[in-house]
DNA sequence: TGCCGTCTACCTGAATTCAGGTAGTTCTGA
DNA sequence: TCAGAACTACCTGAATTCAGGTAGACGGCA
């Protein structure tokens, strides 16, 4: 018998689980959780074989969740669901402790093999974005390595950015000098390696910072 | 006896429903889709009292798919089922024959109201963004008046810009003078009623142009 | 304590964007 | 077929962004 532990805030998806995995006699449902508190709560007291974990959750960053798992409990597998298969997250998931990803438009048969595989010691990588991911992979990781993290002041610019601000009116904003908002925006550029706001908040999106 | 409809391609939020309603004995569930294709020939030998559409579906436009089922299709009730709670979205829906929509954060109850509701004529919206709809109903409505459609090319430009072109760029590419393109951002931007480049992108994704 | 990263601020010159026009051509529906 | 919409192109001047610097202040950590 395997036990399994789902944490999803959508009762849509968490019933959708349980729908593919009823006639499954093999594998036990030990719960669900609708958020990361309720999670942690949880797993003190049992370690379930396998545990999906949504990575979009409300209230909770989902690869933070992930990483405290992890610390917590070595031998649990953590499968991350996500909807969107986008390679940085999903390598963030990898990074975290995660033993595998499914993709939620995933069939019944796929979350079989991905319990199957994890189990067996191996990384599960969703089908359908599997090449979307290998193809990513490379430029991805030369990417994340002249990609060093921003600054509490970046972010905030690229947010301010996002919203459609200008520079005169981030510094306004801000208390700062145009000139300082200027600087930070330029430091953006070349940290992301764009030359236009425009393909700045692209790539950023793109990437998750967003 | 209420015979329901199921249009979604994650079998995850198909088999959610079931699940939450497989106690249910008013309601029979008479089949589901994973596309816009497979929805129609369903719907064209059988009516359904209600069916619950997912809005994104790959490979169809949710939103016309609405259209197309009103038309051929007066008395089912269409709950629209959707993630992200824009008003945008929503109201379209409603404008295209929709008697409801639902969030995929739904609770159990929340879908057997909604289901009661529209069998009663009535039209229901989902309790988690009502607030946030009705809040930007005044808004949207008057933001959609003075919005007239874009043309082909406006669209085109618009796309371009998303994409981190800058004037001169989409000049070339287009093979059009870069006055020519700032004529056409220049009207965009009128037409939106903003006055830079990144607040047109920030408008054109809430509205839903992009 | 000294280094390093961050935040701040300034400068210059070139490029691009923004605002407000005018105007000819082409397409299109009533 | 005729009016109006759409597309094209141009101009000017002001504002903003971009690229390439320099440089002082502050905080943390080794």
């Amino acid at each position: 018998m395997l036990t399994l532990f789902i944490i999803d805030d959508h009762p849509l998806v968490a019933g959708g689980i349980m729908m593919m995995l009823k006639d499954i006699s093999y594998i036990h449902i030990a719960g669900t959780a609708k958020d990361g508190k309720e999670a942690l709560g949880f797993l003190e007291k049992n370690e379930p074989d396998v545990i999906l974990l949504d990575i979009s959750l409300p209230d909770t960053d989902g690869l933070a969740l992930c990483e405290q798992i992890r610390s917590n409990n070595k031998h649990s597998k953590i499968i991350g669901l996500t909807s969107a298969n986008d390679a940085s997250i999903i390598t963030q998931m990898l990074h975290r402790g995660a033993n595998g990803y499914l993709l939620k438009n995933m069939e019944r048969d796929e979350l079989l093999e991905a319990i199957d595989r994890v189990m067996n010691g191996k990384i599960y990588l969703s089908k359908s974005a599997n090449e979307k991911v290998l193809e990513q992979f490379s430029s991805l990781n030369t990417a994340l390595k002249d990609f060093p993290a921003l600054t509490r002041r970046e972010k905030e610019i690229l947010l301010l950015l996002n919203e459609g601000f200008n520079g005169p009116q981030m510094a306004e904003k801000l208390f700062l000098s145009p000139y300082t908002v200027e600087t930070h925006r330029k430091n953006l550029m070349q940290k992301l390696n764009v030359t236009s706001t425009q393909q700045l908040l692209k790539i950023a999106r793109e990437k998750g910072l967003l």
